[in-house]
DNA sequence: TTGATGCGCAAGCAGCGGCTTGCCTAAGGT
DNA sequence: ACCTTAGGCAAGCCGCTGCTTGCGCATCAA
């Protein structure tokens, strides 16, 4: 929504790395995601770490979420991405301004 | 120089907002960067506050830093963004092909 | 010189953010 | 029925961070 939940969701490196595990794997469930950062990023967080950095994610937009039977699929949504750092790419943007 | 410096630097609102006014008006002073955030945005931060954003601004390699005389003049310097969000928005070609 | 301006340094405080722990429910397999 | 797996909720701890305050130094004008 707005680009403050994005700056602040993509400000942890255990959240960039998530994104890095989505982009290369879409559609993981939340212990598919533990997995993966203990086997090959060496994290150690716990189970509700990881629901937690995911659960930022999800608020600010970088994720989206479906729920099937027991399992929670996260799909990474790279929109985003696309429009905040162009921000000060340009000279002159609207914004706040009137 | 990684890329984390720059993802917490960009994570504060008032530093965003900082970039905003180099991006619209380069090489400003910093108690010229302290009036225009007063004024044009209410912030009531002081001096060392904003020059402590400066400082990890400088530090993510935003913001380029001249000294003339008593003066410390403020240059964005907007490569550091060109590439930190493109990170994701390449489906599969990133890995190591060559 | 004196005074004012522009800025730096360092200690200190309050709030937030990341992580853990413990207990809970739901779904699926035997 | 039982047990395991997948995930949720809430409280709590601790380190980091943003901001302030006070003092000190350098530069420019009178």
């Amino acid at each position: 929504m707005t680009d403050d939940g994005v700056w602040k969701a993509l400000a942890d490196p255990t959240r960039r790395l998530i994104l890095d595990e989505l982009a290369e794997c879409d559609g993981q469930s939340l212990s598919g995601i533990c997995a993966r950062l203990a086997r090959r990023h060496a994290l150690g967080h716990s189970r509700q770490a990881v629901s937690q950095h995911l659960a930022v994610l999800e608020a600010a937009g970088l994720v989206w979420v479906r729920r099937e039977g027991r399992y929670r699929f996260h799909d990474l949504n790279t929109a985003p991405l696309e429009h905040i750092a162009v921000r000060w790419l340009r000279p002159d943007l609207s914004g706040d301004a009137p």
